[in-house]
DNA sequence: GTACATATATTGACCGTCGATATATATTGA
DNA sequence: TCAATATATATCGACGGTCAATATATGTAC
């Protein structure tokens, strides 16, 4: 799984959210590391609510504007937190890579 | 950065290592998790090398089949340890929520 | 002698992201 | 009042990195 895939979920696992609203809260996320674009967005959606990851809650209308709210689905969780083991442990192994080699500047 | 180009790198943190044997060091770090390919080695070392993470180490004749070298860079050890930092902080921020949202499970 | 492990290399297909563009409303400031 | 910016969703073509397949060659084990 891509970063910015993963930045959504993780958007998601606290509460369900708009796409605009997930992009600030990636921006958030990431420390304004990762600023999700649209096209990323959206196209993301698509495939995670195909795939089960994610489902469409309420539609909203505030202020004149339409918000398209989604939702983690119990799979999603499971595979957020699968991911996010993967990527503790990817950190990790190189870490301990990196401690080894350069032991007085780790 | 893509997982298979991080475990590249860090394949190559500790020392030089042949196009086959970072395949199988990769093998061992990802806990048979990656099998990195072949076509995905290759190219990803030409790219690494253009973007001077990577250099070509000596060449080596050992029992009658070539074996090609590469080392990190300076340049790819500082990546490589910028990447670390980065993958343990996306795995700290989706933790950190999966515990908000599950504090009895987590 | 056949299969498997070792070893490097290329090619086309595929997938997810990027960048650009489109559309529409609300708010802010000149 | 008009322009710029923020909010909000959506699509499209280009691009980059990986995958899968294929090629070639040698050493080892059965």
């Amino acid at each position: 799984m891509r970063e910015p895939t993963f930045l959504i979920l993780t958007a998601l696992a606290d509460q369900p959210r708009h796409g605009y609203g997930i992009i600030q809260e990636v921006d958030t996320l990431s420390a304004s590391r990762v600023a999700l674009l649209p096209g990323t967005l959206y196209t993301a959606l698509d495939r995670l609510a195909a795939q089960g990851l994610v489902e469409r809650d309420r539609d909203e209308v505030a202020e004149g504007r339409l918000r398209r709210y989604y939702r983690l689905t119990d799979n999603g969780l499971k595979v957020l937190d699968a991911e996010a083991a993967r990527l503790r442990q990817l950190a990790t192994v190189a870490e301990a890579r990196l401690r080894a080699v350069r032991p007085r500047t780790a």
